[in-house]
DNA sequence: ATATTAATTTAGTATATTCTTAATTACTTG
DNA sequence: CAAGTAATTAAGAATATACTAAATTAATAT
């Protein structure tokens, strides 16, 4: 039982583990967007996007809305921004204190 | 450039995309612990156990410091936890949101 | 020195992710 | 309904992760 949450954390975090998903939940934090856009701005393929989208969209990270022809993404739960900005800062503090010991510091 | 930091962000986060190294974090919140112990608790045979904590030293999240035969593990940032109880507050609320949908509320 | 214990490393295999390309679906418009 | 556009899905190949078992290193104790 607790194994499961332990899984489906993982499998959340998953999300997190690759530098073009996260460049999309960076996009996306000012609101919706459609797919066309986030394929320009992110210098992805269609097919490769949409695969990217959906296993965002199956985690209930991501919510999709269609209008027409096009569908619109938008990140599901307005804290997730916070937890990545978190998660850059710890690395950043991380890159400064490597920097200082290579200073001698 | 701006590459390179999602880059470096997503090979933090594949820390958290594995259950025993989720485990692994929560166990060491509280204090420093010995491979042995931490292999046990996790019911993770050395070798394996000792191939995560490689992957998670090299990428700075943890610290080593060895005392005579045995090695001690301690999270680097004390904030990480942190970020662990952040992303599971948000698998949570959207587990509960998934709920309530099935319950027709 | 030899044996023992704790941990790491290596090599090989199994499994999972990612990407590319092409086919398919859903919708819109002439 | 035929053609075009937006997006998804599928199949296959390439790459990356993870696990197992065995070898190796480092320290301790006999």
């Amino acid at each position: 039982m607790q194994d499961q949450i332990y899984y489906y954390h993982a499998e959340m975090c998953k999300v997190f583990s690759h530098p073009k998903r996260l460049e999309l939940i960076n996009i996306l934090r000012d609101g919706e967007m459609s797919v066309g856009e986030m394929a320009r701005k992110l210098g992805l393929s269609m097919g490769n996007l949409s695969q990217h989208l959906a296993m965002m969209r199956e985690r209930h990270i991501l919510i999709s809305r269609k209008e027409g022809n096009i569908v619109f993404y938008r990140i599901a739960n307005p804290r997730l921004p916070e937890a990545f900005d978190l998660l850059r800062e710890i690395l950043f503090e991380q890159i400064r204190k490597d920097a200082a010991l290579i200073k001698g510091k």
